[in-house]
DNA sequence: TTTTATATGATTAACGCTCATCATTTTTTG
DNA sequence: CAAAAAATGATGAGCGTTAATCATATAAAA
């Protein structure tokens, strides 16, 4: 039997609005009034109905989620998870604006701090192209009564309610184990990253070289930076120095640029290791040109933010963690087909 | 501005309830007022509010979702995924209760007979312990309009409306993948299977064979398999068989046994791969006892199961795919953290 | 033409919860 | 002890959609 506000008001010769009153701690309730209510509620197992609930509340919330336009298979999956979100919880009074920002950190500070000087939302959910530019704003937000919330690169100085995204210091250290455990027993590295050299590289970075630190086996971990504005001419100079290593773990974006130049290497090609998932990465890997790629859910995070800003706004309920870190997997051949599309 | 029901009606001088009759293809609408409600609908990009919806439809669903009550870490999530899910849904009407079955097949079957003849259920969402033997009963039971979803496990034979789970072929061969990558130049390799050799298993073992059989490097594949009734004598003798192998692939849920075998073994440990993650799993990885798990994610599972029925009964919408199939993660050492708990 | 179907559309009462407003009782104060 | 204040509780009008029921207009049959 299905279980209202209206049972227990019957059985206690009370009406329904005590009893909501009671279940949402509204106070004007007489303290014996309400244990009876709270007690009945217990033994019936009474769970306001959320449809009945937001329908009644009329409460609308207006969010506003920001992420760099990058025309990449990483950011048309965010996307759409964000979209299948939005979807979902749109009929309960939530409302979210998708605002993509140039990639220039610049531009987007200039689009959060429009945003919230608008007075138009009630909440962020944001991607920061670099954390560090936006704390200050986020903090000052924040301190205005402004929830903010990041996913996928964090702003940890600032005061965000929470981030949702993978620990990146981890994620170079799994491709240090998996760089160890894919080539043989002479361990000669090369990492790659590039000019802009933010917060989450520099994490994967750290977390690579502090795993080859560990391991005996590794002779030596060279450090090589992609220059993006003469990729080609960089991407040669790059070939030349990867000959004589093992293994490359590509930090930066450059996965698949770098597989080209890997490509082109007749013998002893070094086993290749990065991030994230495309078509073109994905053909490289079905031509074992890269080993494996460490990807994390990207449905997953756009969607996770959302709702820990729905629970926050619309429920008052503040998130359990601060930082939800997801989970990080491995991609190689084998399963990289659940990886696309 | 929110679109409604009202805003249509009011901007063509008609009743709200003409509008839901257009909506839900209902009849008794004069063709020319039907096509301007759908040009208005789509011009304010119309959708029903579902909270409203489901509210008003008062319709209500009860469905028993079976699978078998292992004590095992994946089971534990399988069941909590399912519950989340509930609990989401529940406010729609749609109410589900979780029926755990004893492992043996006959069992199983007793309750599913039982199931559908009650006439209590509105569907069934299950994971068979042996697709074959459950078959006919699925199939008898869509025949007489009883819709019932499979999860884990197939039974593809029958014809439940939809399945929810890996492809244990392709497991099998991406753990033939691992092994080859994961183990030196020489690949001898054994597989360990037990004694029940469900359908799960077989496909298992055929893409693991599979794979070894286009890779040239592979010498030989040996077939081991666990005696269930006297496990310690039969780890002894499997321990005595792998002595020779560069890798072990335990395709059954023993995986953890056999690493306590292996961790015995002095010198040239084989390279170990398995399925699934539990406490004990974690450890042996963490040991670098065993190198690699081939897991799923165990609360989605469900918890798609479960939402395909809802919207088969409660939305009438088919599902997209009668085959769901789940993402093969890879699990070692780095990220096997985020794979407990 | 009148009668009877049928097509079309309006009215209205739920669904379960929320909350502003009103009614009553109890307590405090002058 | 009366009057005011505070505490407690009831009433009822929505929220947006659904669907049963009723009213009217149009077409078909007599």
């Amino acid at each position: 039997m299905k279980v209202t506000a209206k049972t227990i008001a019957k059985q206690l010769n009370i009406s329904t609005a005590t009893v909501d009153r009671v279940i949402h701690n509204r106070g004007g309730v007489s303290p014996k009034t309400r244990k009876k209510v709270l007690e009945k509620a217990k033994e019936l197992n009474y769970k306001p109905n959320k449809s009945a609930s937001f329908l009644a509340k009329k409460k609308s919330i207006q969010v506003a989620c920001v992420f760099p336009e990058y025309p990449e298979y990483f950011w048309e999956e965010i996307e759409a998870g964000i979209k299948t979100t939005i979807e979902d919880i749109k009929d309960y009074g939530f409302h979210v604006e998708i605002i993509k920002t140039p990639h220039t950190i610049h531009k987007q500070v200039a689009v959060v701090e429009n945003i919230i000087q608008s007075q138009k939302y009630d909440g962020l959910v944001i991607c920061p192209t670099d954390g560090v530019p936006l704390a200050s704003i986020i903090e000052s937000g924040i301190n205005n009564d402004f929830p903010i919330f990041t996913f996928n690169n964090d702003s940890p100085a600032s005061k965000r309610i929470s981030y949702v995204g993978a620990d990146y210091y981890d994620a170079g250290r799994l491709a240090g184990e998996l760089a160890v455990k894919l080539t043989g027993t002479s361990k000669k590295f090369a990492i790659i990253t590039d000019e802009a050299d933010t917060f989450q590289m520099k994490q994967k970075r750290r977390g690579f070289e502090a795993f080859a630190l560990e391991n005996k086996q590794v002779e030596f971990v060279k450090m090589l930076k992609l220059d993006n504005q003469h990729i080609d001419e960089s991407l040669q100079k790059i070939k030349q120095n990867i000959l004589d290593v093992d293994g490359v773990y590509v930090a930066c974006g450059a996965l698949d640029d770098v597989a080209k130049i890997v490509k082109e290497i007749e013998t002893d090609k070094p086993v290749l290791i990065g991030h994230d998932m495309s078509e073109d990465i994905y053909q490289q890997l079905q031509n074992d040109i890269v080993a494996a790629t460490i990807c994390q859910d990207p449905l997953y995070q756009g969607s996770l933010a959302l709702r820990l800003a729905f629970n926050y706004l619309m429920l008052d309920k503040y998130p359990e963690q601060e930082d939800n870190i997801v989970k990080l997997e491995i991609v190689t051949k084998g399963n990289a087909k659940y990886y696309l599309k």
